[in-house]
DNA sequence: GTGGCCCTCGACCGGTTGGTCGGTCCAGCA
DNA sequence: TGCTGGACCGACCAACCGGTCGAGGGCCAC
């Protein structure tokens, strides 16, 4: 039978549990994390964790399904917005890529399962946040384009993709981009999404007076 | 000339535990490939395996370096184009979208290496190929404004990471973006980069506001 | 008391891991 | 012809893996 709405057996136990298992999985992956070294950092024994979950996997799986809700709600928050489509996209972008960095482990965590490509073990549990965003972004813009805002021969999807494109990129390689001196916002994320914004609303070329 | 210079001993028998490893790690990570399983894949013994490589940390190290060494002479080709500058983004964006989706093991390997966190065997390595190309991006829109085809208030950086951020987007998600409705290009990466690149020029706002 | 009921644990299991070792095969060469 | 050295392998090793088991201990109802 399905579980109704919520795991029933959350106690503070298992609780810790999770935590751990989160990091090390969201650092190393699922095969380079040991049992025992769950158990360690949890701080009880390996044997313990077997009361509260049946196998490796199940663990994962839980761990991968409550890092999948809390990123999920987390990155709901960026469509509730209002006003002008630049308000909006801003609002969004801004929205979405700090609840990115707010919880950075959740976000690899479900990356690499999205990315896994030999044994996928909850590729649509991952997804589905990705899903929910990117339908609400798409929607957005094509209001934007019956309100006249926005250009109609855009393509929404190619627009959504790239706005959130340009955020994961930054977030996956923030630690990367430090290092290069073209770079000037790589400590500043609300003024990287600010200029990207701007650049898709107003495009990088010249605009053309006899247009 | 078959001498590369670099790597003393690449006869045939390392180029087959080579090849092998490459696609296994690209697809599973380095923990979850035996030695056993590349020796299987090469089609020799495990043992033969360190006759040419002395661990398993030197065989990923070697097949890393293969694979960044391939990935940048690849992605040099993108950069290698003339004319006007939106003939030159386009040329950058398609070429350098279909390198990544020629090769998309080295691709995935050389990422998997950048995204992880927990033991960095070659990061450096592995970033060397994004250094080159998004220096000579953000060189290649620098020039474009100075020749005043591109708006002089934009921040190259964010262009160029733009660019590449909605290329690596789409080849790091097109199977998922297939399931998608809104989403006519996912099998289509030139269409999808033809629309990029128009977007990136000429802005997804309607030129006027509303008259 | 004492019997159940969760938690929690050390000890243990079979299987797999990365890595080693002694030895075979065979082309090249004297 | 015999020797040499690189390519190659089956068998083996200690360590570790995921997972099991039986036993303890605290706690509450009786």
């Amino acid at each position: 039978m399905q579980d109704e709405g919520i795991e029933p057996n959350i106690g503070d136990g298992s609780r810790r549990i999770l935590d751990a298992a989160e990091e090390l999985f969201a650092d190393r992956g699922f095969d380079a994390v040991s049992m025992h070294a769950i158990a360690q950092a949890a701080g009880i024994s390996k044997a313990n964790i077997y009361h509260y979950f049946p196998n490796k996997d199940a663990l994962y799986l839980a761990v991968l399904r409550s890092a999948s809700e809390n990123l999920r709600t987390l990155l709901q928050e960026a469509i509730n917005s209002h006003g002008s489509v630049s308000e909006i996209l801003h609002h969004f972008a801004n929205s979405h890529l700090q609840a990115l960095l707010k919880r950075p482990r959740l976000v690899r965590l479900v990356w690499r399962e999205i990315l896994e490509k030999g044994a996928p073990r909850a590729k649509e549990l991952a997804e589905q946040g990705f899903s929910e965003l990117f339908s609400n972004l798409v929607e957005l813009i094509r209001n934007g384009q019956e309100r006249g805002e926005l250009r109609a021969e855009i393509d929404p999807a190619v627009a959504a993709i790239l706005l959130i494109a340009g955020n994961v990129f930054f977030f996956q390689h923030r630690d990367t981009l430090r290092h290069y001196p073209e770079v000037a916002f790589a400590n500043d994320p609300e003024a990287y999404d600010k200029a990207m914004v701007e650049l898709l609303l107003l495009g990088i070329a010249t605009p053309n007076p006899s247009s």
